[in-house]
DNA sequence: TCTGGTTTGTTCGCACGTTCACAAAGTGCT
DNA sequence: AGCACTTTGTGAACGTGCGAACAAACCAGA
């Protein structure tokens, strides 16, 4: 096999479209439950917050989807899209640190019905292992590689304190997990191979406090 | 006063820029904390996880802070950059839904030392009313315009479930909250003076399925 | 079948962001 | 002072992303 088209859909996706792919999924399911059957780029860019054109274009990207005169036929479309995001199937995931935001994160519901499957959640703590949330049981943080093994997972979340963060990031790569979200306010190194994504509140916060400032400045 | 120079920090900075000053002083508090003193833009660069070019153009729109030869003044520029994102002093920040979500947020204490303070807890359920998080109590969802007057509350947080959003971002819209940042899946519509920043940890996954769907497929 | 109206898919120009590469500007040693 | 060395700040090339605009494609009705 060369280094193309290993299947139907090896075309490159830009990443700031694979962004939003996930926001389109959204807007058709919520169109979808309400009952609506087909909807113009139009309809469906008001709905996801972007502009009309960029949301053709993006959609471009997967194939040609629609009907000219007509539009997109909202479950169809939302099938491809959850196809291509690679959402048909459920992905499982392991949590580590069960603090404030890992007990929040593994009440989640809303994963469930995302793609994602919890299915362990990791405490070095041993206190914590007396606990079940959600149904799951806190594990010890060593059970990682068997877990990982078993259950063929490939997501791993890290919710820990930052000091902890870089070192199971270390044991979530050698374990074999590729995709890291990590929710502690520190750089992780990893290999090339593994993406990290990293969700930062007070990051976002900042953000907003700068153009606030600029809002006050500008009287 | 004139469209421009309004103070001495009036330059426009690039957004992308913004979004990447709160890692650099993240990165500088980590390596002040260690005691180092100096650093060079190769050093700072690595603990922010960038390119060292990319972080002397950023730190070139604030001004020229560092010593040709020899580098930065860790603290000196820590506080530039605090200056220039306007968290020197503390914002202070309501959050809005105290469930699992918001329990956590309540609960955290990086707020504190990045620039933001907790001031109010609400909620719309009388139930939760009982309720003292983090030393805040929890408070009815309708006193949202007296605290946000009496406090000068500009930032916002939603953490309620996604129907109840749109709902809660025009009360604070209303009662002059500029600044949103909002967990619940939804697209806000807010006029344009107003800033939303969105969480959306589903569709972080996401990303990261699409990625390592791609990998799979790579073999 | 033809015509008018609608909406997609795509081309093109522009703006923004990133990276390279280097002159300018500093330090420290002789 | 002069020289070798280090590191910043920035100009310029390059790549990516965005949005306007429009031809191509489709539907419906006469
Ligand atoms: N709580 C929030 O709302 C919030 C907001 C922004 C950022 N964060 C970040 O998220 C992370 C978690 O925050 P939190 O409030 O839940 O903290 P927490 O202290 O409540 O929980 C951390 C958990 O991690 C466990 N832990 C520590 N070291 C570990 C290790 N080596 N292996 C496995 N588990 C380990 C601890 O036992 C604890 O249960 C922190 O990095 C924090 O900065 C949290
Ligand atoms: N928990 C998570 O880890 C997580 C992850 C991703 C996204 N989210 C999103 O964050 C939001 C909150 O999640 P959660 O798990 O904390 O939900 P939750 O149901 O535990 O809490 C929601 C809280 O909001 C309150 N509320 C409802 N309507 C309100 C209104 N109109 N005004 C004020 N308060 C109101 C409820 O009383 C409840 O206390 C949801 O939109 C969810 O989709 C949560």
């Amino acid at each position: 096999m060369t280094a193309k088209a290993s299947s139907d859909s090896a075309r490159e996706i830009p990443e700031a479209t694979v962004a939003r792919l996930p926001v389109y999924l959204r807007a058709l399911v919520t169109l979808s439950d309400a009952g609506t059957e087909t909807c113009s780029s139009e309809e469906l860019a008001t709905a996801a917050g972007v502009n009309s054109a960029k949301l053709r274009k993006d959609l471009s990207y997967l194939g040609s989807y629609g009907t000219r005169g007509v539009g997109y036929d909202v479950d169809y479309l939302r099938y491809q899209i959850a196809r291509e995001i690679g959402v048909t199937q459920d992905w499982p995931v392991v949590i580590v640190g069960i603090g404030n935001l890992g007990h929040a994160l593994a009440n989640y519901s809303g994963f469930r019905s995302r793609g994602f499957r919890v299915v362990a959640l990791l405490d070095a703590d041993p206190e914590r292992h007396q606990e079940v949330v959600a149904g799951v049981d806190v594990r010890p943080f060593d059970d990682l590689e068997q877990i990982v093994a078993e259950q063929g997972v490939a997501i791993g979340v890290i919710a820990t304190p930052a000091v902890a963060a870089q070192d199971v990031a270390n044991r979530m790569v050698a374990a074999g997990i590729r995709s890291i979200l990590n929710f502690a306010p520190v750089v992780l190194a990893v290999p090339d191979d593994v993406d990290v994504r990293k969700v930062d509140l007070s990051i976002e916060l900042q953000i907003l406090a700068y153009h606030e400032q600029r809002k006050a400045n500008a009287s």
